[in-house]
DNA sequence: AGCACGCCGACT
DNA sequence: GTCGGCGTGCTC
């Protein structure tokens, strides 16, 4: 006999909780993580919600399982992504569930120390283990015995003897607790005005949203350090949320500079044991600041009071598979539904967050100067069509001209080409075949290195060939056009004797040697960088003078309705690199276009100019933030299935007024792992029920068969 | 996500 | 005959 029924979200694609029995004696919360039968299987599952009721004609829960259970908050926050995202609410719950995988307890630490009398019979192992022992100290069993250079039986016999006693060990702690007033950083005034504002919002109710905007070097992390600390003092909980590149060792020691000991870490290299203890610690309010990755904002945080999204235009924040979110979007709404105060950091925020300030849904603090009185790098616009530059090179006269002059001071330089690979685009001279994606009709880009032509679009790799492959001439084909190894061909054939280095994500060797390199480079182990947008990101490089744009206009000609301010915020970092040590900076910027209005906006430094153009641009075209864009992403293992199938969503929604339908996109399809891909763009005003309506649509569309599936994206946009 | 069920091709 | 491949659908 039952009294109760519990509704049980399980995390897995399910859109709704399913009902079981209570057993009598079973006490349950809602909230309460609980394993429960289904099919011929049991699973874990969280209680959504109890009612009264016998439910005879429901299966039992199984019993409770020894986790943290969820908080009301966590569960309306996983709620409302499932909602906004469209996604299953079991699919939420997946992502904020991460429950041990192994069952096996904890491995308990015993310690060993001097506790009795010499053994009768001494030998020389145990002598060895006694005399080492004879401190006093309390040592790990495995340690002491290596130490000694004995097995673990000498170490067990001593014990049995009563000459070491076992001491039960604490577990290590997952993380150790910041100290907010370890050591004060020197602020400036600005600075500390700025500091102390955002510390003051985790006193208000509701706690505001605050962007943080602050030209490169302006101290921006030392000023949310203090509304860090601030956290910290009240007890709360602080999660910095940051791009999982710039979790570099760089951040880390500054958090330990400013707070004594290094913050816990989330991201999804942390794994097994250490990720269920920060789970724990995090859950009891034991870890005070998580600094982590996207995923980081979807745990169970017992008393959160601020989340800070450094650089919160970064595109890594969008998540694209699974559920997907933008996790910046999902923080202000997290920290709403928590009572947190949020601060949005940038030096080029994104469109929507300006808006969102403009209109006063954010407060806004700026950083306008950089610290220490250094200054911002001079920019100055390299004239493409006045430049002389020979057929097959790309430097041009005045960039070769400013990189001789800082090499010979032996300053560095940093060369930005956003374009990994040799050249972009492979020609046969004889036929004129152009080499394209077998999958994507995306051009080819020859990797010389790795002597092969790569799809940038759906990573499809062939072996560069000797004869062209349509009219079999040999030696025939032509490389069109510049990547960063060519780039770096070049700057060896003009500067010799320099030492050059190219930076792309195809860095062979991985994330570790790329780390090693950079500090190599920050210790001036190299004169010249060429990099992709990878060098834009989260590096210091003070010995850094000179940075040299190849290409501005990539970028801008893309059909995306965001590429300008894609452009301009890539740009503005990137020559932002120039002059952080001692001396002011300068950049070159190389482009055809001088008066496109990025390329405008950069060279003057007027940033607010170009996004009140931008915004305005956006207004008349009726795009976000003015209105939403969604789109259907529909995949499936063949190409025409997954067209066929957009084309006749498109046909079956009949759209409510304030709703247009683009039609299926006609950007090229992506081949993301062995599906093909593409969207349906959807546009609508922000007083429609976007959420209601798309999920009308996709009841109403043709039963998706045939290995097809369908996932909704909500832009990102002004939504409180 | 599993896991069963079912409907087709090649084997002890 | 039946073993097993995968495509489809259900799980309170």
């Amino acid at each position: 006999m039952t009294s109760h029924i519990a509704d049980v979200l399980i995390p897995l694609a399910l859109d709704t909780a399913y009902s079981y029995a209570v057993p009598d004696g079973l006490p349950l919360r809602e909230g309460d993580v609980v394993q429960v039968p289904l099919g011929t299987r049991e699973v874990a599952g969280v209680v959504w919600s109890l009612r009264p009721g016998s439910g005879a004609n429901f299966k039992s829960v199984a019993g409770r399982i020894e986790a943290p259970p969820l908080s009301p908050q966590m569960r309306r926050f996983l709620d409302w992504v499932a909602w906004y995202t469209l996604a299953p609410k079991g699919s939420a719950l997946a992502m904020g569930l991460k429950l041990a995988d192994g069952e096996r307890p904890e491995a308990v630490r015993v310690g060993v120390r001097l506790a009795g009398a010499p053994p009768r019979r001494m030998t020389p192992a145990r002598q060895r283990v006694v005399a080492l022992a004879g401190d006093g100290l309390v040592r790990l069993k495995r340690e002491l015995a290596q130490e000694a250079g004995v097995s673990i039986g000498v170490v067990d016999g001593l014990i049995d003897e009563g000459t070491l006693e076992t001491v039960a060990l604490l577990a290590e702690p997952v993380a150790e607790s910041p100290d907010p007033d370890f050591s004060r950083n020197h602020l400036s005034e600005d600075q500390r005005a700025a500091a102390e504002a955002l510390a003051g919002t985790l006193s208000e109710t509701p706690a505001p949203v605050t962007l943080l905007e602050g030209v490169t070097g302006s101290g921006k992390t030392e000023v949310y350090f203090e509304a860090v600390a601030e956290a910290v003092r009240q007890g709360r909980q602080a999660l910095i949320l940051m791009p999982e590149i710039a979790l570099t060792a760089q951040f880390l020691d500054r958090f330990a500079a400013r707070f004594g000991v290094k913050p816990a870490t989330w991201h999804s290299g942390v794994t097994g044991r250490k990720r269920e203890r920060l789970y724990a610690g995090i859950a009891s309010g034991e870890v005070k600041v998580v600094a982590g990755a996207r995923s980081a904002l979807f745990l169970p945080y017992a008393r959160l009071g601020l989340i800070v999204v450094d650089e919160e235009h970064e595109t890594a924040y969008k998540q694209e598979d699974g559920v997907h979110y933008h996790a910046r979007d999902m923080a202000v709404v997290r920290g709403r539904i928590e009572n947190a105060a949020v601060v949005l950091a940038s030096a080029t925020p994104s469109i929507e967050t300006r808006v969102n300030a403009a209109r006063g849904r954010y407060r806004h603090v700026r950083l306008p100067e950089r610290f220490g009185g250094r200054q911002l790098p001079r920019i100055r616009a390299v004239d493409l069509r006045r430049e002389q530059i020979p057929r097959g090179r790309w430097l041009s006269p005045s960039l070769i001209a400013a990189m001789e002059e800082s090499l010979g001071q032996g300053e560095q330089v940093l060369l930005f080409l956003n374009r990994r690979g040799y050249a972009p685009l492979t020609l046969c001279r004889a036929c004129a075949h152009r080499y394209e994606c077998p999958n994507c009709s995306a051009w080819l880009v020859e990797h010389r290195f790795r002597r092969s032509l790569v799809c940038h679009h759906c990573g499809h790799v062939e072996r560069t060939p000797q004869a062209c492959i349509a009219c079999g001439s040999v030696d025939s084909l032509v490389s069109c056009g510049p990547g960063v190894e060519r780039i770096a061909e070049e700057v060896a054939e003009l500067f010799p004797e320099k030492r050059g280095i190219v930076l792309s994500s195809d860095f062979p060797g991985g994330t570790e040697r790329l780390r090693r390199e950079l500090a190599a480079i920050a210790a001036g182990e190299f004169d010249i960088v060429i990099g992709t947008q990878l060098v834009a990101k989260g590096h210091n490089f003070p010995l850094m003078t000179l940075v040299g744009v190849l290409d501005a206009d990539i970028g801008l000609t893309s059909g995306d309705p965001r590429a300008a301010e894609r452009t301009f915020q890539l740009l503005q970092q990137v020559t932002g690199r120039a002059g952080r040590g001692e001396k002011p900076g300068r950049a070159l910027v190389q482009t055809w276009q001088p008066d496109h209005p990025v390329i405008a906006a950069l060279v003057s430094g007027d940033a607010e100019r170009f996004y009140r153009e931008e915004t305005r641009v956006r207004e008349m075209a009726g795009l976000p933030p003015f209105g939403r864009l969604a789109s259907l992403i529909v995949s499936a293992a063949e190409r025409e299935a997954a067209e066929a199938h957009a084309r006749a969503m498109a046909k079956v929604a009949e759209p409510p007024p304030g709703v247009t339908v683009l039609g299926p996109a006609e950007a090229p399809l992506a081949l993301i792992r062995g599906r093909y891909r593409f969207r349906l763009l959807v546009k609508t005003e922000r007083e429609v029920d976007l959420q209601g309506y798309l999920r009308a649509w996709m009841a109403r569309c043709p039963k998706v068969r045939g290995n097809t599936r369908v996932a909704i994206d909500v832009d990102p946009q002004s939504f409180l």
